[in-house]
DNA sequence: TTCACAGTTCATCATTCGTTCAACTGATGG
DNA sequence: CCATCAGTTGAACGAATGATGAACTGTGAA
């Protein structure tokens, strides 16, 4: 190979390009904490979780839906290491991972909100 | 019907829950935002514009996919608002909707970076 | 141990998604 | 005007996704 020129065909003058390379993994591993987040019975269970702790028959109740599609969600949500999981007798109750999320969280809906 | 009762049907003590309802179309919004970004193709775009504004082509080749690939893409990124559009001459330049958006791409990568 | 309750996992199925090629639009330059 | 460069759009197709019922795991109570 001869030098790192990067064979642009086009003309104009480059912006300036300060790219640091980020690794493929990476990228695909926020790809999926969006991804995650990018449903909406998901995120709707994420919004619940914003105000505390709650438990699976809960969630379901609270979205209407049957306790193997919520259970599924949290799955997803828990592959990405969104929600954290707590054994407590008979009930299995899911939290938020961190303040990061939460603030992932707000901050899309307000988003949603501002923008429409 | 009787009267509110949200009819439980578990026993354990419930959490606070103060529900501020959150309008379905919000959470759909919210969601969508997500999930445009929930894609390595396009997080790549975003990130790319964390630096600056961008045209097509100067993405395609940073991505190494087809013009069409990279359109469809920006397509997508516009419909949700999360970039913006201009054209000068030939070029068309495409750059972060607002600050809100970038820090919604720095926050994923600090947490997939942090994470696992 | 046996039953019931709380969740999870599995397999299926319909839907959605992302990429690609080809055809199209639109501005620039000769 | 015509050719060309830059980008968009549409259709097609395979891949990934989400919901669901049935079967399974694990915990507490009788």
């Amino acid at each position: 190979m001869d030098d790192e020129t990067p064979d642009c065909g086009h003309d104009h003058d480059h912006p300036r390009v300060a790219h640091e390379a980020l690794a493929p993994h990476l990228l695909e591993r926020a790809a999926a904490i969006f991804r995650a987040a990018g449903d909406p019975g998901r995120l709707r269970i994420l919004h619940c979780l914003l105000c505390g702790e709650h438990c699976v028959s809960d969630l379901a109740d609270e979205s209407g839906d049957g306790l193997s599609t919520v259970s599924q969600r949290l799955k997803i949500l828990r592959a990405e290491r969104l929600v954290t999981r707590r054994r407590d007798g008979k009930h299995i109750f899911y939290g938020l991972a961190d303040e990061h999320v939460a603030e992932l969280v707000r901050s899309a809906l307000d988003h949603a909100r501002h923008d429409h």
